[in-house]
Order: structure tokens, then sequence, then C-alpha cells
DNA sequence: CACTTATATAATCAATTGATTATATTATTA
DNA sequence: TAATAATATAATCAATTGATTATATAAGTG
């Protein structure tokens, strides 16, 4: 595909709240769904359907440890989204709210 | 409006093909409503749409010429859009089919 | 094995979006 | 001033999308 079609499928995928939150919030550390759900107070089905699309882009990893599926940034090749999660500022301090009863 | 928000806007604008393509013909010149049509090979009333929402992004100037209205990029002061823009390949070539009797 | 927890998938639906068609506006020119 | 060229706007419509609801799968636990 011609590269501006393919950054522009990039750009739509990222051009979502719920996603570029997702994003910006992986950039501190892997999550799992759980975490997800409740960073974004969202329901669990919507943000799996968004996991989904970030992964089908390739944009993340998953690994499962035990029960829980934990999703990471897949970006090391992609500067371009690398630049663009970088200018936007950590959600570290949302973070902190985390039960993390998760393990 | 949070940054998060402000990105996801900003990027859900140039996550579309049509959009994207002109302001990197734009990265090139200005360029008035009847050349990205013809370099697009699209519609009128379909780029004039395009560009009507990039101008309310305020990611693009408008001056007019005569019946002529040129279309330039707004975005020195967007250093997240610049460095997207950068990284895609210029359509320099394209803009030489140009027949260009606009004026 | 039954029960619970974590996650995924499928189906549905309303809202948004991109393109088209038709019409209006504005400037130029004969 | 009538005709034309460039552009904008409005209306319509099909396709896409994001969220929700319901259900399925998979792993841990008593």
């Amino acid at each position: 595909m011609d590269p501006i079609n393919e950054m522009a499928e990039t750009l739509k995928l990222l051009g979502d709240k719920t996603r570029l939150t997702i994003m910006v919030l992986l950039k501190e550390r892997a999550l799992c769904v759980c975490d997800i759900v409740e960073l974004l107070e969202t329901s669990q089905p919507n943000a799996s359907q968004h996991l989904r699309k970030l992964k089908a882009a390739r944009l993340l990893n998953e690994t499962r440890k035990g029960q829980w599926i934990y999703y990471s940034l897949n970006i090391e090749d992609k500067p371009h989204i690398q630049m663009i999660l970088g200018h936007l500022p950590s959600l570290k301090e949302n973070m902190d709210q985390l039960k993390n009863d998760c393990d």
C-alpha cells in the first residue's frame, strides 16, 4: 500500500479518544484489560474491541499471564507513532488509582 | 480541551486519505481548488468539503486571488503535524501533471 | 467438577462520515 | 449586463464506526 494510505489508516486508528488514551496509558507500562477498563471507566467489551483493532494493526503486543492478558506497545519500528505519543503528557498519575489486585 | 482529546481530533482529521493527500500536496506550495480537484481526481464539491474541514480546524490558510482561492498550510505552530507530514514522501512529481491554466 | 474471574466475540443499533447531486454565490469577461 | 468559471453550501444516502448487550471461551479456585 502507498505510504499516504498507510499513514491515513494509522492516523484514523489513533484518531479515537479511547484508543489514543490506551496508547498513552501503555507508554508507562504493560496493562491487563481489567486495568484498562478501570482507568478508562468504560465497559470490558468496549475496551476489548478497541484493543483488538490496535492489535490487528500491530501496534500492540499481547502476553498472557495466568488469567490476565497484558497488552504493551509494539512501536519500536514506528517512529511516527513514537513521535505522536511522545508529544502527549503521561497519564502516570491516573494510574495510581489502580486497585491493582491483578495478581 | 484536554490534550489527548485535542490530538485525537487532529488525528481523526488527518486519518482520511483525501485530506491527508491534500495536506501532503500543500507541503509543496499553495494550490487553488481546481488544482486540488485535478490532482486528486475527485469532484469539486468533495474537495471543497474536505478543505472546509481542514480550514475549520485551522490547518489551512485561504487567500483569494481573483476568481481563485488558494489554500496553503497553516502549521507553523503545530509541530506534531509537521512531523507527520515530514514523514510522508512528497507528491511533487504528480504536480507536474497540472495544466496550471489557473491564471 | 462446579463456580468465579478475565477476556473475547458476535449481534444490534444509533451516530458519524464521505461521496454525490443539486443549487447558490462570487468574480471575470464578452 | 448576460454568460461563464471557480468555489461553496445544502440535501441526501450508503457505508462505517463506536457503544452496548448478550454470549462464549479460557484459566484459576474451592
